[in-house]
RNA sequence: UGCCCGGUCGUCUAAUGGCAGGACAGCGGCCUUUGGAGCCGUCGGUGGAGGUUCGAGUCCUCCCCGGGCAGCCA
């Protein structure tokens, strides 16, 4: 945990970005984050994924990460929040080291704007929204300079002093960075970086009249701080080249950098505040932490553990691709982590009587064990049995399906940790409804008995009539019935789950549930997890009344089962043949959009009629004047000018970018040098790219290079030979995997070879020595 | 429509140009005093067309599809 860089590979591209930056000292060997809510409402699970990123990153790679509320719209934030996501982020596992406010900075802020001011990159504009709006142009078409926009520093300065002071209206003047109008990103069009608003601040009161915009005050927020990688999510993609412009114009380096990765959706599930607002205020749902919504405080008071969230959280990974998660997987973290820590106790929901005819009138206790055999906990607890019980009323039927394994009349099932029973009688109300079902045990089956191993198909909950307490149970669900709640024209409110709440008020629960912490999560044997909702609930059956939130419920391959075989009995049979009575088009053959025929233009008819080249070399090579330029300068020097072409449009672009070079620099007499080297088989073509890399840098003729180190091809099928063999002893499983069919391994066989001969083989003749090697 | 970003099993996510892997879900089996858990197995994917390369999910070109940006919100 001390180390600063994992041995194991990144768990995401972020993480790989740190450890990059950590092992180049680019960030002076320091990592720190920060987590940037804004105190306008609660947090949700797709905070979770961002706060385990943001704190877990400081954590794994010894580094910092800050609490920093993002304050600067006054309208908007109060103190509650503020404590709301403190209190959240704690009960997360997760500690800051600092807790901070962008509203701590105003007055830097405020400086930092005059200096911007004086250095005439920055302007107050006094035209009107609706003006601005106007002037900005469109995603097509450029915006064009309001008649502010000349104002002299002098006027400029006087005017945002004034605007401090208080002397204009909301509205009257904002400040706007001088960058460009005309930029294609529409963030650089002279960004608001001020605007008047006479509002009171929850933390500075009425000190401010001028509040920052974000883009002005999250970078130099992270750059006061020190932060080094700033993680937001993608829609902030944009704001990234002005957040670089602010840094670099307003900060001494080192300068923040930020990153973007995509929020986590989840399938049938808001996560907007604009939709919680709703949710909350039509009534819909009784809070913000209603067990049902998908906040931290909902899912706390739901029963979820943090955990199981942050372990959710590490599942879903960080990625750049838009997603949209199955509410599966979190389903999943949350019985994960429960199944192994959540004593098993027994609830009856939906009871029905039954009396065991040949039971004596008194009564016996038993001992059951709070977990199964396979988590191998200790813990037991009695619990009394008697000659009238409880079941659930769905686990009998009088004229049961096919698969049912459970009660019915004749059939025999197991009362968990007690008796077989079998059902004699059934007795019915004048409607027609089962009220008590008359059956008869088998003394001998207890556990322990005689006959306890004798084999029953299923075994039910239950609980003793007398001795159980009552209980009020919650069952939650989905709050949508929807994936997808809002897509289209519809109103996501429409489209609430009409059962995502279910409450049963006469559930029985065992007694011994008395005994434990309020805070105990069970598993209700059969049915879920469960605990006691901490608002509403007493401890005991004796206070207030008992009230059970279910948390998650158990998978349940019966309701697959059962729903299968709702309709006919070949259901199942012909579902399996449906996909291939109508196999999917694995391609259809007709194109969507005929091939465009490229434009090919003046300049790229002469290249094809002086040099040969191709129609498409021609297309692509007229498309980047910089590398048709490299190409009319090197071709004269070359002996093939294809060759020429393909590396000037397919090698050279990659190298030029990660060597942060311009073509127009290269020397063409040895970038031919090159061409012609690789052309004549002198060198092979990834000693070729090796060595792009490097011209690009020094002065040296390739040519030297390769004679001074050695680098000429390797077509000695001695040599090779030799070196495959070699490969081939030292991989016997591979060897016999690919011998066994799997083909795609003679890239590992080559991409050895190569390694070993440091990418001197002569690929033509070397495939030809692994293959017959292997085949061999 | 201009610019930016993205597209790998049903879902989420890996793969220095060299074995397309994991998780969840599904299906099948084993085991089971929870139709739970666990174990084993299985199904299943690089959006399309060209190009470069011995070799392309990865590099180049074009196309298709999805997302973001025109708040004095963040």
């Amino acid at each position: 945990m001390e180390t600063s860089i994992s041995e194991t590979r990144p768990t995401n591209f972020i993480r790989a970005i740190v450890e990059r930056d950590l092992a180049d000292g680019s960030t002076g060997g320091r990592v720190a984050t920060r987590f940037p809510p804004e105190p306008n409402g609660y947090l949700h699970v797709g905070h979770v994924k961002a706060i385990a990123l943001d704190f877990g990153i400081a954590r794994d790679y010894n580094g910092r990460c800050n609490l920093r509320m993002d304050d600067t719209n006054p309208t908007t934030e109060s103190v509650e929040y503020v404590e709301a996501i403190q209190r959240d982020i704690r009960w997360l596992g997760f500690e800051w080291d600092n807790l901070l406010y962008a509203s701590d900075y105003f007055q830097q802020f405020y400086d930092l704007a005059e200096k911007l001011i004086l250095d005439g990159k920055a302007y107050v504009d006094s035209s009107t929204e609706d003006e601005i709006r106007e002037l900005r142009g469109t995603v097509t078409e450029p915006g064009r300079p309001s008649i502010y926009r000349s104002r002299s520093v002098q006027a400029n300065l006087e005017l945002f002093r004034e605007m401090k002071a208080g002397k204009y209206p909301d509205g009257a003047h904002v400040l706007r960075g001088k960058i460009d109008l005309a930029s294609p990103n529409m963030k650089m069009r002279d960004p608001l970086l001020y605007r008047i608003r006479h509002a009171h601040h929850y933390r500075t009161g009425d000190d401010w009249c001028i509040y920052p915009m974000y883009d002005w005050a999250h970078p130099l927020s992270d750059a006061i701080e020190g932060i080094t990688h700033s993680l937001c999510t993608l829609e902030f993609e944009n704001n990234r080249e002005l957040y670089d412009w602010v840094v670099q114009n307003a900060m001494p380096s080192p300068h923040p950098h930020q990153y973007e990765f995509a929020r986590l959706a989840l399938d049938y599930t808001v996560m907007s505040k604009r939709k919680f607002i709703q949710l909350v205020e039509g009534g819909h749902v009784s809070g913000w932490n209603d067990p049902r919504m998908p906040t931290i405080s909902g899912m706390r008071r739901r029963g979820f553990t943090p955990e199981a969230l942050r372990n959710f959280a590490e599942g879903v990974g960080v990625a750049r691709a838009n997603s949209k998660t199955e509410l599966a997987a979190l389903e999943h973290a949350v019985r994960d982590n429960l199944n192994p820590i959540a004593p098993r106790v027994m609830c009856v929901i939906d009871p029905v009587r039954v009396v065991i005819t040949n039971y004596p009138e008194t009564g016996e206790s038993l001992d059951a064990p709070y977990f199964p055999h396979d988590i191998g906990k200790e813990g037991s607890r009695a619990v009394p049995f008697a000659r009238e019980l409880f079941i659930e009323r769905e686990d009998f039927m009088e004229s049961p399906p096919k698969r049912f394994h459970r009660l019915s009349p004749g059939q025999e099932v197991r009362l968990r940790y007690a008796y077989i029973i079998k059902c004699i009688g059934v007795k019915k109300d004048a409607d027609g409804n089962v009220v008590e079902l008359r059956c008869e045990y088998d003394p001998d089956s207890k556990s322990g008995g005689t006959s306890a191993g004798r084999r029953v198909k299923g075994t039910i909950h239950w609980v003793a009539a007398e001795t159980a307490r009552s209980c009020e149970v919650r069952l939650y669900d989905r709050l949508f019935s929807v994936p997808d709640p809002g897509e289209g024209d519809v109103d996501f409110i429409e489209e609430m789950n009409p059962g995502s709440l279910k409450v049963v008020t006469n559930a029985l629960v065992e007694p011994s549930v008395e005994n434990d912490a309020p805070d105990t999560r069970y598993q209700f044997e059969r049915q879920g997890y469960f605990w006691r909702d901490p608002e509403d609930s007493g401890t005991t059956g004796r206070d207030r009344p008992l009230v059970f939130n279910r948390i998650v419920t158990l998978k349940d391959s019966w309701a697959k089962v059962a729903a299968s075989s709702a309709g006919d009995a070949t259901a199942d049979k012909q579902r399996e043949k449906a996909p291939s009575a109508n196999p999917k088009p694995k391609s259809d053959k007709a194109p969507r959009t005929p091939i465009q025929p490229q434009a090919i233009t003046e300049g790229a008819r002469k290249l094809i009629d002086s040099w040969g080249l191709s129609e498409t070399q021609a297309v692509s090579l007229t498309e980047d004047a910089s590398l048709a330029d490299l190409f009319v300068r090197v071709v004269p020097e070359v002996i093939n000018p294809a060759v020429a072409a393909n590396w000037i449009i397919n090698e050279l672009p990659p190298v030029l970018k990660s060597a942060d070079v311009d073509a127009s620099t290269i020397d063409a007499n040895q970038f031919a040098e090159l061409i012609d080297l690789v052309d004549e088989g002198t060198i092979t073509n990834l000693t070729g790219k090796e060595l792009l890399a490097e011209i690009l840098t020094t002065n040296e003729s390739p040519r030297r290079i390769v004679a001074s180190r050695g680098l000429a091809v390797v077509s000695d099928t001695g040599e090779l030979r030799r070196i495959v063999a070699e490969v081939v002893a030292e991989n016997g499983e591979k060897v016999e995997a690919y011998r066994g069919g799997k083909k795609g391994l003679i890239g590992f066989f080559i991409g050895q070879v190569m390694h070993r001969t440091e990418g001197r083989a002569d690929p033509a003749v070397l495939r030809g020595l692994v293959e017959e090697e292997l085949d061999q």
